[in-house]
This record gives C-alpha cells, sequence and structure tokens, in this order.
DNA sequence: GGTGATGTATGGAATATTCATTCCATTTTA
DNA sequence: TAAAATGGAATGAATATTCCATACATCACC
C-alpha cells in the first residue's frame, strides 16, 4: 500500500531488465499500478528516483554485511565472513546486485553520487590494516588491495547471474580461501 | 582520410565521455566532421555501429595478447604472459577498456553479441588446463577460476583509470603474483 | 587526353517517434 | 471542507532515421 515502496520496487525490477536509459517514467508509473503524478510527487526527476534508489540498496547492503559482524575475531576469521556476507547477500538478490552494478558503470550518472554509497567499508579497512601490522598479509596500498580482492569475487557473482557458470554453495568457499591466499604473506 | 575510421574514433571517444545513451548520432557525426549520410552509409543504425565498434576493439585486444605467446613456456611463465599482456594492453589504452567495460555491462545491448567477443581465451584455457593437470593449480571450474583472476586485475585496472587509485608499474607484477598466489594449489 | 554518363558518397534539412515533465480535473485523506 | 495525493492527457524537447540535392569518383568511348 505503501505508494513510494512500490514505485522503487518497479524502477528496480524494469532497470535490472532494461538498462536505466530505457526505462520510460510511464513504464514505471505502470508497473507500480500508479499515474505520473504518484511519481513525481515523491521523486523530483527521473535521476533523483533512480539515486535515491542506489542509496537505498547500498544502506541496505552495509546494514546486512555489518549485521554479527565480531571485530574481535582474528584478522582471517573476519576477512572470511565480510567477503562470504557480501557474497551471499549479492547471491541471494540478484535485482539488488544488478542494479548496483548497472548504476555503478553507468557514465551518464553523477561520479560523486557513486562514491558516497561506499562508505560501508570502514570495518574492511581495519581487517586490512591489522593484517599488514600483524604481518600475515602482504605489503601495499589497502585500497588496491581491497579493490583486487572484491573484483575477483564480484566477478564471480557477476558471471553467475549472467548464467555463464553456476556458483555452487561449497566451492565458494574455496573461492574466499583462494582470495586470502593472494593475499596472505 | 578513412571515413569509417573516423566515424569509429568518434564514437569511441564520444561514447567513453558520455555513454552510449547520451551520445547522440548528431554528435557523432560532428565530432567525425561529417554529415548524417556518411555514417548511415557505413552502418545501417547506431546499435550496429557501437556493436561494430565492440567486435573491432575485441579483434585488436586478442591480437595485442596473443602478440609474441610463446605456449612451450612453463605453467607460470605463461599465466604471467598473458595476464600481464592484457594488464598493460588496458592500461595503455584507456578509451578502449573503458568502452568495453561500458558496453559490457549494458544491458540494452544483445547479450549474445557480447559472450561473441570473449572467445579468444582459447590460450588462457589451456595455461588453466595444464596447470591443473600438472596439479600445481587448484582444481575446480575452469570458467569460473578465469572469472576470478581476471576479475581481480581488471578490477585494478578500472580503479586505476577512475583516479581512485594509481598502479605503479612495479606493484602489478605484485598482482600478478598474487593472482598467482590465488590459484597455485 | 577529353567528355559525358552512371553510380556512389556526402551533408544536412525534414520527419517521426520517444519520452521526461507539466498540468489539472478528480479522488482521497485529515 | 481544505489540503494533499493521484491518474493520465497534453506539452515540449531530444534525437534516430529518412530523404534528397549536390559533389565526387570511375569508367566507356571518342
Amino acid at each position: 500500500m505503501n505508494k513510494k515502496e512500490q514505485i522503487l520496487n518497479a524502477t528496480l525490477k524494469l532497470i535490472v531488465q532494461k538498462g536505466i536509459e530505457s526505462t520510460p517514467m510511464s513504464e514505471i508509473a505502470k508497473a507500480a499500478d500508479t499515474g505520473m503524478g504518484a511519481i513525481y510527487n515523491y521523486f523530483p526527476n527521473k535521476e533523483s528516483l533512480v539515486s535515491e534508489l542506489y542509496f537505498h540498496l547500498k544502506t541496505k547492503e552495509s546494514a546486512i554485511i555489518a549485521y554479527g559482524y565480531d571485530s574481535s575475531l582474528s584478522v582471517k576469521q573476519r576477512f572470511i565472513y565480510l567477503w562470504k556476507k557480501m557474497i551471499s547477500y549479492f547471491l541471494a538478490e540478484p535485482l539488488d546486485f544488478m542494479f548496483l552494478e548497472q548504476f555503478y558503470y553507468s557514465p551518464s550518472i553523477d561520479p560523486v553520487a557513486k562514491h558516497n554509497g561506499s562508505l560501508y567499508l570502514k570495518d574492511l579497512d581495519q581487517v586490512y590494516l591489522d593484517g599488514q601490522a600483524q604481518q600475515i598479509m602482504k605489503e601495499g596500498d589497502i585500497k588496491e588491495w581491497i579493490g583486487f580482492t572484491s573484483g575477483s569475487l564480484v566477478s564471480l557473482v557477476k558471471l553467475h547471474h549472467s548464467n555463464y557458470i553456476r556458483l555452487k554453495e561449497e566451492t565458494i568457499n574455496n573461492y574466499i580461501q583462494a582470495a586470502w591466499d593472494a593475499i596472505k604473506s
């Protein structure tokens, strides 16, 4: 019954299907079972509708990954916990994942908006900092290392959702272990 | 003086700057210093202009990576050679890289077209096959492992080109070594 | 070589379509 | 009963594609 949610959900589904630029507002209205008026009542224009959806999902992502996180675990345990949570979330919510990817890679989107969403990385940063301090992780720029790890794992999720591969629960752990092998010193 | 090349070059530059959907044909014409007629003489429509550009670049990529490749080297040497070549090419040609990424992530593009471009992986496949046969690489689906390695390295290139990190020549070798550490058994 | 004829390439104006956004009459809510 | 929310038609701008008049190249024949 919440119109705004209906609109956001319809937007998510349609944009994942057809892309941001090929999704007309009129079609969003139809899918959300409403009219133009309602949409423009909640969102001043298409761009802010899309970027509000982005922040909504980024918040959801952060919350899910951070939930149950125990910062007193060992470096390796925390490493595994965080990446595992991320993969599980992205596998469980294909729409969320594909929208976030598409938004991130869209050049027509305000670049400032994109990086604002990536602020939940505090915990992850700390894991890598601790790992280097304890000399169990390789040296080097932490932003680069996080990009490296995340690249390998996100890439698997992406290939899974485009049906190029079919990830199985037990192999996921192997890939997280491999990501660890890459960075451990 | 070759009109077709001019058009493809202008398209590449503009699409990387503003995105596929926000690049009007009229602007391509202007940038290529020509008119609509010329463009539609060479390409039946916008979509085929863009996908011809994609295949053009994919062919270029394959040629560059395969050039000088010696299939008699050891598994590890071949692994390093191929990935190093790929990274170097993508670092040296930001426009090529960013266009390929953008095309790959665009849902409005025929999905069949995309995967047709990714078939030059024969040599890479062979490296991983040999590596597993010799038991120096971890077991598992080869498509997945290639996705894993490529994800980590491409991700670094991407962050480099969005100025989030600044890759240095010598650290690149470290990351390739790390990618090897991830997969070696 | 010169001359015309035939087809191809080109530029850009005209057309048709596709939307984002606006507007307003009507309905719902408080 | 006033204010807010809604649906959907009307508007206007953007732009892919078509069309055509002109320029250019290629070649046949003298």
